[in-house]
DNA sequence: TCAAGACTTGAATCGACAC
DNA sequence: TGTGTCGATTCAAGTCTTG
């Protein structure tokens, strides 16, 4: 395959293993994989009040039993690590139905697992019944291709995104909800497990570089390809239904990137600020690549994915730009910054009030 | 083994699998693991050759490290299920060096996960090189013995533990420090992995009731042993090194088992003592002719003598009547029907509640 | 227009017992 | 071993409806 020929920054129709054959060896820097989980549900189940859920009965995750179910994971996992270069990363998410054979296998095919990252969901389905704890979380491996692999990872970007300290290995978002949820023509979930996207920009953020080029095996609506589009990282989608692939490739072309200034993160130690302000960055409440500016509209400052502002060419912490622009010793950016929403000039701090006690706590 | 033989409330000193097989089939009713992490792999794994990391299906039998502890896993797994009582449930805990290999192989030997369980760090060691996240949780896999056991799991105490709410996958607890940390004679640390008491008392009020055995393979420093002494719980400790048997040993020598009733939870509502709803018409508290309606008042019926409900012709008992007006398969009469009182709109339900701990107890 | 309440929903391996 | 009966069981977020 020449170069012209590589897919770059599209969706592939087509089944998941056969079509990364197609693919060059080592033309990946990352992928994001969210390959069926093997549940095994018994029946219908109702909640308390007699409504029956609307649960995962797709035949995409039929399989007859564990040995059946390995085969296709040892397949496509092995055909991503040749696709992977040398220095890549693969992030791979499940439920304890299939991950631990997820992770066996990744070890068995010589991946070098650098972490396994918790998606605490902030709004869980309970269980029904009584009978075991909520289910309350979601397993990533996140794996370089190899021990020897100088892979990447942003440190710093998520260090500031978590208000200046260490990003733990657990992460507290909320599902999919509302209008991100991608619809079909009935207005109903077009796919039953679609992922948050602030789950992929943290990845995407975490683990990539402007440029690096992304593949989703399992793409369903598209949610790693419209995150990398927007975060100025190349995409390459693969998803076996139709219907899934329509929607994405609209839901892409909707997307616009940010600019290559705006999608940088911060690139060496600095300072930063307690509800982190990078969560708001991440959740799409304050886009990346949002302006900001002082309550006169005198200073002006873009928002970057990693919640670092810039302006002038400089980078830091809302707080740092904000007392660097205007000279000052230090400076509070929740009550200096603002931003404009239906025509109103707000302060960032009304972005916590907002949020309290819902879904960006965090505590214990 | 006779029952005189069986070692029960001891530490014993040996080998893990080789002193799980002295001991008698069905005989467990609660197992907590705490096995190896397998750290060492790293040096072992390292190859200089990217090639022949490629070769992806021939590889498997050169991962001798992999393959020496799958047997050993496999090995004191396989008696951990033989030692289970047909409804005994396991516990096995790990990081992502070793939690995907015990997973997997739990599943092979068929026992049925219930649940993966976090344990989030309050207190994690940092990743000082920041070349990944911070690795702050380990994994607990909680297993029946099988698809069919009729497992232990007190839901209401759970509940009740996590202010009345249902108890998710994930546990906020702190690591096990000062004087909770078992010191040798020189007063560094015994054992670099001590589990917090705190995790194993969650652990068995989940999943144990009082009287059951407990039996923990790598005993270690005797944490499990100390907590189910505490509880009221049986337990049988296997360690292999004589520190620390020695060690765990005066330890749980020095702990007092509660009373048996300070060591009760809150009871579920399955083993309450059942209340027939016709006992309270029959005495008066709700008299025959009363009538009830649904929460929202669409639906009427009237109470007959013996308990049984009236409407549009229809006779039935409170949960019949419930399914059958609203179309439902089945429905808990005690908390469909209101009643009013002084005014207000109270479920059935409450008249179990305002008696429990009362005559209408015995009635059961 | 707003506030309060009602309604909806999410990767779920979700009874026990008598006959 | 199947079938019917009894009865235990939900939380956080977001959207929609009503006053």
């Amino acid at each position: 395959m020449t170069h012209q020929d590589f897919p770059i920054d599209q969706i592939l129709c087509g089944e998941c293993v056969s079509t990364m054959r197609s693919l060059p060896s080592s033309s990946i820097d990352c992928i994001f994989a969210d390959p069926p989980y093997n549940l095994q549900l018994r029946g219908e189940l109702r909640r308390p009040d007699e409504t029956v859920v609307d649960g995962v009965d797709d035949d995409w995750d039929k399989f007859t039993d564990y040995s059946a179910y390995d085969r296709f994971t040892r397949d496509w996992l092995a055909e991503a690590r040749r696709l992977l270069t040398h220095d890549g990363t693969i992030w791979a998410i499940g439920s304890y139905h299939n991950v631990f054979r997820l992770g066996a296998i990744m070890q068995e095919l010589g991946f070098w697992i650098l972490n396994d990252i918790v998606w605490r969901k902030a709004n869980p389905m309970p269980n029904f019944r009584g009978r075991r704890f909520t289910n309350a979380h979601e397993t990533m491996i996140w794996a370089a291709r190899g021990p020897d692999s100088k892979y990447c990872f942003n440190y710093q970007a998520m260090k500031t995104l978590n208000d200046d300290v260490q990003m733990r290995s657990d992460w507290y978002l909320p599902l999919c909800t509302g209008n991100e949820r991608v619809k079909n023509v009935h207005g109903l979930k077009l796919h039953p497990t679609q992922k948050p996207e602030s789950l992929l920009h943290r990845v995407l953020i975490a683990s990539t570089r402007s440029g690096d080029v992304v593949l989703d095996p399992f793409s369903g609506t598209g949610t790693t390809a419209a995150v990398a589009k927007r975060l100025g990282r190349h995409f390459v989608g693969i998803e076996r239904h139709p219907d899934y692939v329509e929607a994405s490739r609209l839901r892409v072309d909707a997307e616009q990137p940010l600019s290559e200034e705006h999608a940088a993160v911060t690139p060496a130690k600095r300072e930063m600020p307690r509800i982190p302000f990078g969560t708001f960055v991440e959740q799409g409440m304050l886009p990346a690549g949002t302006e900001l500016c002082d309550r006169q509209r005198r200073l002006r400052a873009v928002v970057s994915p990693d919640g670092s502002l810039v302006s002038g060419g400089q980078r830091g912490s809302i707080h740092k730009m904000g007392a660097q622009l205007t000279g000052a010793p230090s400076c509070n950016g929740w009550t200096f910054w603002y931003f404009e929403r239906n025509g109103e000039l707000l302060p960032l701090d009304i972005l916590r009030t907002e949020s309290s006690q819902t879904k960006l706590r965090n505590a214990g």
